[in-house]
DNA sequence: CACTCGTGGAA
DNA sequence: TTTCCAAGAGT
């Protein structure tokens, strides 16, 4: 019912083309953004650019595309690479399930579709990782089909220049914001169009916007009301957790003991050492204990080297307190999941990011 | 569908 | 220091 109320205004609709005109000649003349993949119509490069900078910022994300399209300069060789060592090109950039579906996506394209690209936004949609946002970029990108983008920037202008109070974190929301993306979306002008309005709500109406230089600052609601830095609104507030991770690094003859994390958890797929987690901080008395009661090593078993290293991570929903400490091994142990890995050899391995630290400072 | 999945930079 | 949030998707 509120859609309605709000997609039946015409001063709304008027208002969303008007700004479109204005955006599209604003994208040709001011907008000096550049970046890699800008004009560029391979979708291969345009579905790994957009799968990179899910919830990532350009800057960040710019480097490993660079990477990943040096060691991978088709979809067919990205199919063929091993898990890991794409993973390891992965390290670092988090969210790492987006690693996954892309390895399942450039195989099933490559081998299943035989490497060509899906070119309608159906079908786009239906791969692995790619999203409503993702498969509207991709499908205006490539192709220029008629699918208006909606991520956080637009969320941002759309709520600023209509004036619209609507959290963008509800569902309701979120049905009120995409109908009215695509709405405004000027005809024929889908890529320059989606790839203006991001650019401007990344360097116009950001956060902290610039009015006083935005073309549209006379017909934007919230600058005329003085609401620009209210809006957008978000509604939902997130819980912030503390885990306590103690790692025990094995090391036997030069090796070390690693294993691949497989729980739905954090790190899915990422390597780590043994862990104990406890509910709280937890002293080496009580590691010790549990070290022998479940992997049977008993004191006689290691000896302590090195120091303890402490460090926090935070990830979006976690806080994530992690201590390591080394333990030279008198004899090597088995035990399921657990590789045996040359120090030399670490550096094959993908970490995240707080243990791949540990790992270049310590061992 | 509410919740969860990293990391880095800015305010 | 803490909080926000960034070219979102999977479950």
């Amino acid at each position: 019912m509120k859609k309605e109320t709000v997609m039946d205004n015409a001063q709304l609709l008027e208002r969303g083309y008007r700004f479109g005109q204005e955006l599209l000649a604003w994208n040709s003349h001011d907008n000096k953004r550049q970046m890699p993949w800008k004009g560029e119509k391979d979708p291969y490069k345009i579905w790994l650019s957009e799968i990179m900078l899910q919830q990532t910022r350009v800057e960040q994300g710019l480097p490993y595309f660079e990477k990943f399209i040096a060691a991978y300069p088709t979809i067919r060789q990205l199919a063929d690479a091993p898990d890991q060592e794409v993973f390891k090109l992965w390290e670092g950039l988090g969210y790492y399930s987006r690693c996954r579906n892309l390895l399942a996506t450039a195989r099933y394209i490559a081998y299943e579709l035989d490497g060509i690209f899906p070119n309608k936004y159906e079908d786009i949609l239906a791969l692995k990782g790619v999203g409503p946002y993702t498969a509207a970029a991709i499908a205006s990108f490539a192709y220029n089909l008629h699918h208006a983008v909606l991520d956080g920037n637009v969320y941002r202008v759309l709520s600023r220049i209509h004036g619209i109070g609507t959290p963008t974190d509800s569902a309701v929301g979120k049905n009120l914001f995409t109908t009215l993306a695509q709405a405004q979306l000027p005809d024929g002008k889908a890529a320059a169009y989606n790839q203006g309005i991001m650019d401007f709500g990344a360097t116009v109406c950001k956060p902290l916007p610039e009015c006083s230089t935005c073309f549209f600052a006379d017909d934007c609601v919230a600058f005329q009301t003085g609401r620009q830095l209210a809006l957008p609104i978000k509604e939902k507030q997130l819980q912030v957790s503390d885990r306590f991770f103690f790692y025990l690094v094995l090391e036997h003859e030069g090796k070390v003991a690693v294993r691949q994390r497989q729980a739905k958890d954090i790190w899915l797929d990422l390597f780590e050492f043994l862990l104990i987690e406890t509910p709280e901080p937890a002293s080496w008395q009580l590691v010790a204990a549990e070290l022998e009661h479940a992997w049977g090593l008993s004191p006689e078993s290691y000896q302590r080297v090195g120091t303890r290293y402490v460090v926090k991570q935070r990830l979006t929903h976690q806080l994530v307190h992690l201590s390591f400490e080394r333990l030279a091994l008198n004899h090597t142990i088995e035990l399921p999941q657990l590789q045996w890995a040359d120090k030399a050899a670490l550096e094959n391995f993908p970490f995240p990011k707080a243990i791949k630290e540990y790992v270049l400072a310590e061992l």
